[in-house]
DNA sequence: GATGAATGAGTATTCATTCAT
DNA sequence: GATGAATGAATACTCATTCAT
């Protein structure tokens, strides 16, 4: 009866796993990516050899922790496609996305730093992508939304907020939203003294690559 | 003549401090402010100790660099002020500061880490400032600039841009452009559709608090 | 039955502990406390990692040898104490006090200078110097210590000896016996020709004071 | 006419030398012997390669300061073989041998540390030692001095209040005193209840060794 | 001769990772 | 499985010494 031996055992090791990345989010938005797995296996009550138990090193913890926010994100995504005001429902995504990465600083290191491209992480990538694809679609096809913006742009839009959360720290928590406030104002259809994006936007293998390029 | 031999040796100085810092920029860059002092010596092509004869710290070469591209943007920004137009003054100011940034993507690191609210920064920050107000306000009075942005929203929107050409690496290294002509839209005085700013800007003041409490 | 299986490896922890110590002594002696903490665990036979695990930093670690050895000290002290003839306690705790220093000669340089008034070393001395104190006013009493000597006076008279067996080093470790024997005979009571003290002695602040001014 | 340009230059050189001698006592005296040489030769008021034009290297340096000083405690000492008396001779050097050292902490450790033995220290001592030995002999053969002391006795002596003096620091600058008078009245001819001394003095020879095997 | 710039080996300390218990 | 002790490579920084000016 395996079992019955295996499932409470299972049940202590994903419990751990949740303490560990919920540690590991604490510590990390607190002191950054350069924090010690000591101090998260503090934080989390374990010994650091039960980390490594769960993770097998200090990457893939960080990965997990990415993996596990960008399904929150997919999850405001898709809720934000059952809108059905076209425009609202992108707003919406953009609003709820950037709440959710500004409040949590540490996240904005782990976009930028911790994507080795692995296989877990695109497969949390591939699940976020088309929602976003089809939120920004179907802004367009409803004439709302500018039509030279694209999808791959929604990832750069979010990703500059944070670093404006993060920048403005706990002085300002909420400033980001001017800056959507401005930027969405910004993605209104072209009118009078609309200027032209002057680049294209990323095709999606572009934004593959950059994934795959990111630092160390 | 004692100015004639005593300028060849501070001149070899020079030219080594020069080479220390284009170095800490490549290497800062490439691999982010937690590259090695040894690092930083060898891409310069001297010893460490050099490094240390020309800046006491690691953190002292930092902001040597971060006042060193401070000054360009300033200079950037009372080249704008010149021009007669105050749309384009302030367009021209944001596209051409931002262009220095971007180019330089160490920069965006320095500026969120490495200010720990030193003399020098402070200064360099306070010749930049008055210049960015006269952009912004010279815009508004004239009616091209929606009347609920700061000069403070400045420093931001460049950060914003800096972290998504960081983001976009070598794949797409002028994607930044695309955000800022959004951005810039966004900017536009207030017309039909245009959303409310929802949270003050920063004052001067919170600038300042900001600054001081950067992580590290 | 935790404990069972708590203790082998805090045995070993301990055993670890205590070879650190031991190497640490030992090379401290040989080399100063200029030694290097990678000689003290190539010593001690055990990576730099675990010196650091054992003690944070270098002054934790000489610390820990002060406190151990003023530990033995206070045990010498209070076994002279137990002897009836007040003279003879007093020679004796000389005695037996300056062997302990001088067969570990890197003690006096600890003495010296690694006392930053911490409060383990301030605890320890607190717990000698009452039983110092006892011995000293007790021969005083008993009119066979000249009157004119403190128990300050103690301290200074133990470090001058294992300053005199530092320097005789191996070549001939006994010798502090004989400046312990001219030091004894001058703590005779006054009679003729005894020469009056001609500075009051350390007030017990003032010991602490010079604790405190120690430099490095 | 070598002699004509020969001169100055020497005089200059001579200046500095002792300039540099002047400001490495102050500094050794303030940080110890680990203290460095640019920073000596800032006290100096010259560069360090002038430190390296005089004193081929540190070791160098350190041992002219021992040289210089052993040569004002001869001085001493011969002035005190004037005196008439030769109990007051004796206590005279004691006295005034004693008073320069401690007056000049950093000497304690140069003598500690520094004399590996060169042929300009034993020189020096080889001057110093007939001095003592002859004020030493001379007590005795009065009838003033213990005759079981040696003139190798001295030097120990003197160290022991050195350390005194260095330990006591500027808390209590006088208080090797203390430790004198006590010395001295153990150094009285031998009466009832002077204890034997239990160990010999060191022959000349093994003074010669322990110079030739201080550490470092 | 004098200067001070350059060098690099050496030191304290941290932290990801392994492994005995 | 969990624990935390041990490891050692890596990093910031110092300083004796050399050498171009």
């Amino acid at each position: 009866m395996p079992n019955a031996s295996d499932r409470p055992l299972r049940r202590d090791a994903a419990l751990n796993r949740r303490r560990i990345l919920h540690a590991a989010a604490e510590v990390f938005t607190a002191r950054g990516l350069g924090a010690s797995l000591d101090d998260v296996a503090r934080q989390a009550g374990v010994g650091v050899g039960t980390v490594y138990r769960r993770f097998p090193d200090k990457d893939t913890l960080i990965e997990a922790l990415f993996e596990e926010r960008l399904g929150a994100i997919t999850g405001v995504a898709e809720r934000a496609l059952a809108e059905p005001d076209s425009w609202t429902a992108l707003v919406t995504f953009l609003e709820n996305a950037s709440s959710l990465m500004a409040a949590d600083r540490g996240l904005r290191e782990i976009l930028m730093y911790a994507s080795h491209g692995r296989d877990r992480i695109l497969r949390a990538k591939a699940r976020l992508q088309p929602v976003v694809t089809a939120l920004v679609e179907r802004a367009q096809r409803d004439g709302v939304l500018r039509t030279d913006v694209a999808s791959t742009d929604m990832p750069f839009i979010q990703f500059m907020l944070t670093a404006a959360a993060e920048y403005a720290g706990d002085v300002s928590p909420d400033i980001w939203r001017r800056y959507l406030a401005i930027i969405i104002d910004g993605l209104r259809p072209a009118r009078a003294g609309t200027s032209p994006l002057p680049v294209p936007a990323a095709e999606p293998g572009q934004m593959l690559a950059i994934m795959r390029s990111l630092p160390r």
